[in-house]
DNA sequence: GATGAAACCAAAGCACGATTGGTTTCATCC
DNA sequence: GGATGAAACCAATCGTGCTTTGGTTTCATC
């Protein structure tokens, strides 16, 4: 710390080189569909380093949550798999697009709830770029994922990981199934734009650390979103 | 279906004596800790039958749900495990008293609306029945199992397969973790009287097929049971 | 003090055979 | 003809032993 050179690009010699490399091949993702990495020893073996400086690079990058490992397992880029996942994928067969909004009606405005409650002003920041991103996408499915992502942040903001389970059980339920093309085709233009505008209602709400109005906007948002489901379903049976 | 013999209780002559025999080691319990029966060969040359007969009798044993099969595992008394639970087990951990009360105030007023729409007469017979068996139970404890079966029972006929999960996620938690002793002292007589005339209200509710005031009634019952805990909390830090 | 090499531990995977429910077929017996 | 019993086969699961892989320690080297 009180060196003068720059301890974080540096380190040392060869830590840096190794830790650089790895970084590539994560970043690059030239790897398996899986995500999994070479193992340590290989690993080691291709960059001409010893087992331990691989293990202090991918310390770092595990730390930076680009990584996760398992011991017996492997090492794998990106975030560790939910176990919620699973539970998810074994009732999803019998769960219909109605009554997965039905479950959402009524635990997101609860969610919203808590998160105007717990928000700290990083949060609603946090919660403003994602709705500018979702605004700002091209195409209606990356509109989509910014949505999600969205959402998904306000149920942790809430800060209760029963509540933050639940959902993203639904979540699971929600993106897993064959309802992509209903809920595309439930999403145009206008749709868009009003989505939009409520989207902003409710981080307002929650900006002003209001859960009634937050808990209440995003029920309006949700039926409307439940409305033009509703609406495509039956358009074409 | 034609015939004038009860096909019921006689179907053939030997189907009836291993179905007889399948019930009673069933019923008597006279089986390992994890309720497995014999293997259906085992069985099969226990009775000295034909395995099609021994199957035609797990096979209405089955129908029953008095027991379940599971291919390359074996036969079970009772019901199926709920994969639920595992999940429960996993977050149980982090979950507070607190906030599993959140959660439920979340989601069981939302139950309770979709069971007054959906609640056949059978339905609210059943669950009178259970908010009488909590009522005559003698101790705290029983009382506080009929309880659960009663939420549980709305819960179920609520009939939303993902939210009945969370719920049971919630309750599975609720149940598994150490604050049954805060629950305990949070339940004296005074406050089981209090509770009996809220199921009242709520069952009354469901039985009109009014889901709001279900709702709301609910809402009332848990936000009674959330005090009583956190006056239970706080009393003895 | 950082590195590299080696050895060991523990968790997970993998391959293989055995077990078990699920299914079909066929001969037999009322 | 329908129920039964026997046999064979399929598919899912489990148990076992071996291998792989991350986690850890030790020691020699630079």
């Amino acid at each position: 710390m009180l060196k003068d050179r720059p301890k974080d690009t540096q380190e040392t010699p060869e830590a840096e080189r190794v830790l650089d490399a790895v970084r590539q091949i994560v970043s690059e993702g030239r790897l398996p569909s899986d995500g999994r990495l070479p193992t340590e020893r290989n690993l080691a073996a291709e960059l001409g380093a010893g087992r331990a400086s691989v293990r202090r690079a991918l310390d770092r990058l595990e730390a930076e949550g680009l990584i996760w490992r398992r011991q017996g397992k492997g090492t794998f880029a990106g975030q560790p798999p939910d176990p919620t996942e699973e539970l998810a994928a074994q009732i999803a067969s019998d769960v219909d697009p109605l009554s997965a909004m039905e479950a959402r009606l009524c635990i997101e405005p609860a969610l919203a709830d808590l998160c105007a409650r717990r928000a700290t002003g990083e949060d609603v920041a946090r919660l403003r770029k994602l709705a500018e991103r979702t605004h700002d996408a091209d195409d209606s499915d990356s509109a989509e994922l910014w949505d999600g992502a969205l959402h998904r942040a306000i149920a942790r903001i809430a800060g209760n990981r029963l509540m933050l389970t639940a959902f993203t059980l639904i979540d699971e339920v929600r993106m897993g199934e064959d309802w992509q093309e209903k809920r595309h085709r439930a999403r145009t233009p206008q749709t868009r734009a009003f989505y939009d505008a409520q989207h902003q209602k409710i981080i307002d709400a929650i900006d002003a650390r209001d859960g009634t109005s937050a808990a209440s906007a995003m029920r309006e948002h949700l039926e409307t979103l439940f409305d033009n489901l509703r609406k495509s379903i039956e358009s074409r049976t």
